[in-house]
DNA sequence: ATGAAAGCGCTAACAT
DNA sequence: ATGTTAGCGCTTTCAT
């Protein structure tokens, strides 16, 4: 493969000409510039991203780590990240923990490795080890989705006790009484704060006491199978809110195979949304999260921290959810007291 | 940040001796092993990959040229190539085209930039155009999914054609004389593939003058509106083909909003397939293409291909599909005659 | 407006 | 079993 030597020598220039050409940094005359610019594609010469990487410290390269690639929700974010970062030129290395705080730490290494510049982090677990090892090797973090707690770091999310507290009102609007929420692990902020805002719905329309809460994971296998146990409670709930996609569809189905009507005998709302282009229906009734918009936002900070160009303290930006109604709530039917 | 310097010379040994023991190559007394690890563990010591391959020329990266990273289908083959290159030590660098060939010329350059030792792509258009590139620049090429026309590379994919042509044959055996089929581009292998087992299917059974070809892009808008388009022919279909998961979701909404009923009027069956964890209610009936797998199995092969473990001329691994039968089919009502 | 020299952090090649 | 030397391809720094 040709060398900034090898254009140089053939255009009658210093290597560090070419270099000036590349970079469009420094004094060059207009007609050295079209010569170099005329070799550079004559033998094709494409620039090693390793060696300008080691030599200037820059690599123009940000990681992004998610807990499930495979959820839409995150892939939206991950756009969002890409557009924004592409913009600036910069790459993405996606990197994907399964919800695995040891997969996390050994991304997060490999990514210091690879010299990032900064991380965009959906955190996998409670804990701020990887947090810490990249700060401690100069890389910049923006943390997304989730809270850690005791880590000051700039932070991107939505609102979800907000979301969930509209969610819960909604239904208790509808005549509900007894609700029930199927959520994550006990140690991500999501699963919590979504919780918290149901918690104070209930509290705050005198329904303190009807409390059905039931943590798990955040997949369709986990919402399947706390539905069936929620079912089982005595009395029933008559209206159930899962903590995100997967685990809002993993309720109806369970209620399904328990022949179960959705809406007639049980309100179900969920987290998050599926693309449009996904459904044959759209039906569940759910908060939506702003994924793309919460992906460039991050983005957006994150560059702007790698540049210098922030203020030390950090910041935090929180999106609204949007309560987007459709057929899975109905008013609470008096039959099934 | 600390270098194999700092390391060599707290623990009392030569550069190259450190190197070694990254590496585990060459002779090291156990001693001298231990010794170093203790000290890289010590100070923190993180390898610097572009020095690394800027000296080594391999950077155990591969990129993977996909055309809509929203699609679960590809997500799913991303999963698969980033498994078996993980379990190698390679990273992955994931290039969404949105079926550009302009991105797809735009991301080829990026990768070879960053000097990646091998690419999959799955390519955006009919064009050679990346792939000689990437030859030129002494980068392993794997295709996937799609047939490049004049292009000798190891492939991947899956059996369209035959798919296609099951698809057919099963919407036949219930009475369906008038099937029509919507498509992608006339440019991409899967979609012409697809059409052409569409065909020898009508062909076979004696229907070759009912064809209905609907060629358009592989996106549910395109897929809601072609399905107007086949509603309106005269007489009506009473099967339609979608060639890929987001085609056959326009189909259906489509159909829905023209209150026509599936399968009780029309028959709607589909390529690909959404993951189950996606779904409420699994319910088109598809030719189901083992994604993953197709991943895991052509990063393989360009793993062997980077490494020089595989013979000169072409692999090419054609998958089968799987016949999914769920709702969505029916018989032939003779109302709809 | 252009260039020379040096070195980023690592490992290949060649000692010992 | 360990070390010395050199250089990968580029850009920083300091000339001119």
């Amino acid at each position: 493969m040709p060398t900034v030597h090898d254009v140089a020598k053939r255009a009658g220039v210093a290597p560090i000409t070419v270099s000036r050409v590349i970079n469009n940094s420094g004094y060059i005359s207009e007609a050295t510039r079209e010569r170099v610019k005329a070799t550079i594609k004559e033998i094709g010469y494409v620039p090693n991203t390793l060696a300008r990487g080691l030599r200037s410290k820059r690599t123009n390269t940000l990681g992004l780590i998610v807990t499930d690639i495979t959820n839409p929700y995150f892939t939206l974010m991950a756009r969002g990240v890409e557009d924004v970062a592409g913009d600036s030129n910069y790459t993405v290395i996606y990197c994907n923990t399964d919800e695995s705080e040891t997969k996390e730490e050994k991304y997060a290494n490999i990514l210091a490795q690879r010299q990032v510049e900064g991380v965009l982090l959906v955190p996998a677990g409670g804990n701020d080890r990887t947090i810490k090892f990249l700060e401690a090797n100069g890389i910049s973090v923006v943390i997304l989705d989730r809270r850690v707690s005791g880590v000051e770091k700039d932070f991107v999310c939505s609102d979800s006790k907000n979301g969930a507290n509209l969610l819960v009102k909604l239904l208790i609007k509808l005549g509900h009484e007894r609700i029930a929420i199927i959520t994550g692990p006990k140690n991500v902020s999501t699963s919590t704060d979504r919780v918290a805002g149901y918690r104070r719905a209930l509290k705050e329309s005198g329904y303190g006491k009807n409390e059905l809460i039931y943590y798990g994971a955040f997949n369709q296998q986990s919402g399947y199978e706390l539905t069936q146990q929620a079912m089982n409670h005595t009395p029933r709930p008559t209206a159930i809110l899962g903590a995100n996609n997967f685990i809002a569809i993993g309720i109806t189905k369970a209620l399904h195979d328990l022949s179960v009507d959705v809406p007639g005998d049980v309100s179900v709302v969920g987290f998050d949304d599926l693309p449009e282009s996904m459904l044959v229906r759209p039906f569940l009734t759910v908060a939506r999260q702003p994924a793309y918009d919460m992906g460039r936002s991050a983005t957006e900070l994150l560059l702007k921290r790698i540049s210098g160009d922030l203020p030390e303290d950090c910041q935090e930006v929180i999106f609204q959810t949007e309560i987007v109604e459709r057929e899975s709530v109905g008013p609470r039917k008096s039959s099934s007291l």
